[in-house]
DNA sequence: CATATTTCAG
DNA sequence: TTCACACACTCGC
DNA sequence: GAGTGTGTGTCTCTGAAATATGTC
């Protein structure tokens, strides 16, 4: 049986294969040497050529190994029934070829991990009861106490020299490349082997975008890397380490769009540890070098606490001639306010933002549920039903309706069988390069023709994943009901905000929507209502919404709830 | 011995 | 191994 | 009012096996 992929696009092994996983790695390996190769050094090119020549054996076991999770195997724990050789075969030539170390050095971790308690008892118990300890510890206080006096790594025939026939253990060589490899296929690193055999499993469906040979995420060597490098950077950070010793490791700017956001979301975080860490000059220095809008929110706040006001309101004021976004203007006003006074600066111009619709509920504590169905349970009606969607039904209307834009084979935009929505979605020029077809969508708006288009759409694309359809919560109740009290052209006001922004603008919409189908205004027929439990607030971006439906007529308001055996807020 | 958590497989 | 949201705590006015 | 940090549900599913941990 080949394992070549055939045609155009890489094809999931069929799951009745017991080999299914050899398959699909091989389909990977293969795409990759075919459409990669110029970003791959000599070395790694010889590496997956001479995996593609391994045995089959040798080659399968390798594959579950490098879809396990960690380096360090115990050979004992390797049984594949479904291999052609015995697994010591394999093993043995899997070390002679270079994949595999058989006697690695082992920290006190990977022993611990590699190991059960009741095998590393008799290892240190003698030790510990000597140090006065008691025998009967457990795993994680004694690693605890072993740390110190055992941090020196060792290979394990010295880790256990009186068990004649301890395990062996193997380390993975090369889960580097094989990392890089999974980098370049799928554009992140998110998505693995796994994906194959969910779509297999029917568990998760992918609209089949045509994408040409030549797609692909990454164009230069050099973007790999610098998304392997921030990816490590954002592992040592998690992992707890001084923002002060990753600092040096962040790449430099790059010219990418794409490589460049996420340099600036490492940098946001960075930043925050750093501050956290007590290092402000660092968190300072970062965040300048961020171009994340709340790094640069953070960067002004934290010079304002240190009273570099004159510093804050130069940032600041040369930052406000730029094209701001809503959240920037909003975030921005904010600071500016505080900082003129302290420099003897005018004080700016309050903006007038329109008021809000606001009224509250007091309701009986329920034992049960959270304060949002609390609410629901209040104000449904048999005419006037609410429901609890938060940004899942105007997302949904959105991604239902414009679901040829969102999937339309754009260069670079799919590169894999298994996109969730285009790699570009959230890049500056998404809609710019689809600017004609998203008009088009909206122009269905304007003839009614639109409510056929979303019903078609909602069972011919039931289950497919969509970056805006969030299938579980929708039905086709919720949708006629929808297509039938929200005017099209409050949809098109709501689609063009969105758009606008996507990632800012795709959140933030309120809890409950209210439908009054047999109201007489057709603008009538529906309301937006935000609830906001005791203690309580309205976020930034649920007030950019809520202020944007004021202005455009759209009928939402804020429900704030009270318990009524709560006696203090009365 | 019962229960919670982690890991793996498909 | 993220994201969106609620909730809890702090500070200065 | 504003800023910050934390917890929670959810993330792409389901079931089984291994093992850590707590209680008796
Ligand atoms: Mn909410
Ligand atoms: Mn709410």
């Amino acid at each position: 049986m080949t394992t070549e992929f055939t045609g155009q696009r890489p094809q999931t092994a069929n799951l009745e294969d017991p080999l299914y996983y050899l398959s699909n790695m091989d389909t990977i390996v293969s795409w990759v040497a075919d459409h990669h190769a110029d970003l791959l050094t000599d070395r790694e090119r010889n590496r997956l050529s001479a995996f593609a020549n391994l045995g089959t054996g040798p080659r399968a076991l390798l594959t579950r190994m490098v879809m396990r999770s960690g380096e360090l195997f115990r050979a004992d724990k390797l049984r594949y029934p479904e291999l052609p050789v015995p697994e010591a075969d394999a093993l043995k030539l899997l070390v002679q070829e270079g994949w595999l170390d058989n006697s690695p050095e082992l920290s006190l971790d990977d022993l611990f991990r590699l190991f059960t308690l009741a095998e590393l008892r008799p290892v240190f118990g003698g030790w510990l009861q000597q140090q006065g300890h008691p025998k009967t510890l457990g795993k994680a206080q004694m690693r605890e106490l072993l740390a110190e006096p055992f941090s020196e790594p060792r290979p394990l025939r010295d880790w256990m020299p009186d068990d004649g026939e301890a395990a062996q253990v193997v380390q993975l060589q090369d889960m580097a490349l094989f990392d890089r490899i999974r980098l370049m296929f799928f554009g992140n690193l998110r998505q693995s082997w796994t994906d194959f055999v969910l779509v297999e499993l029917g568990v998760q469906q992918f609209e089949p975008v045509p994408f040409t040979p030549e797609s692909r995420a990454f164009q230069h060597r050099s973007e790999v890397d610098c998304y392997l490098q921030m990816h490590q950077c954002r592992e040592r950070l998690d992992k707890g380490e001084p923002a002060a010793d990753v600092w040096p490791d962040v790449p430099g700017p790059v010219d990418n769009p794409w490589l460049t956001s996420r340099r600036d979301r490492l940098l946001l975080e960075l930043g925050r540890q750093a501050e956290r860490q007590g290092e402000q000059e660092l968190a300072l220095q970062v965040w300048a070098a961020s171009g994340h809008r709340e790094a640069r929110l953070k960067q002004l706040r934290l010079l304002e606490r240190m009273k570099r006001f004159d510093d804050a309101w130069a940032i600041a004021c040369q930052w406000q001639t730029t094209q701001l976004s809503d959240a920037e203007a909003q975030g921005l006003g904010r600071l500016l306010k505080r900082l003129a006074p302290k420099v003897g600066a005018d004080k700016p111009e309050p903006v007038d933002n329109p008021p809000l619709r606001e009224f509250t509920l007091t309701l009986p504590r329920p034992d049960t549920g959270t304060v949002e169905l609390a609410a629901v349970q209040h104000l449904s009606t048999e005419a006037a039903p609410v429901v609890y969607v938060e940004n899942t039904l105007i997302n949904a209307l959105f991604g239902l309706l414009c679901w040829p834009v969102i999937f339309k084979p754009i260069p670079g935009a799919f590169f894999h069988p298994f996109h969730i929505g285009p790699a570009d979605l959230t890049r500056e020029d998404f809609v710019a390069r689809r600017a004609q077809a998203f008009e088009e969508r909206f122009g269905l708006l304007k003839t009614h023709a639109y409510k056929q288009h979303i019903r078609d759409t909602f069972r011919n694309k039931q289950g497919i994943a969509n970056p805006f359809v969030f299938w579980p919560v929708l039905d086709e109740a919720l949708l006629e009901l929808a297509l039938h009290c929200i005017p099209a052209h409050h949809l098109e006001s709501l689609f063009r905000r969105l758009l606008h922004n996507i990632k800012e603008h795709r959140s933030g919409f309120p809890d409950l929507i209210r439908f009054v189908p047999e109201a007489e205004q057709p603008e009538q027929r529906y309301e937006m209502i935000e609830v906001k439990g005791p203690g309580d607030r309205l976020q930034d971006h649920q007030i950019r919404w809520l202020q944007f439906f004021a202005r455009q007529g759209i009928p939402a308001s804020v429900c704030y709830v009270r318990w009524d055996d709560d006696e203090a807020s009365v």
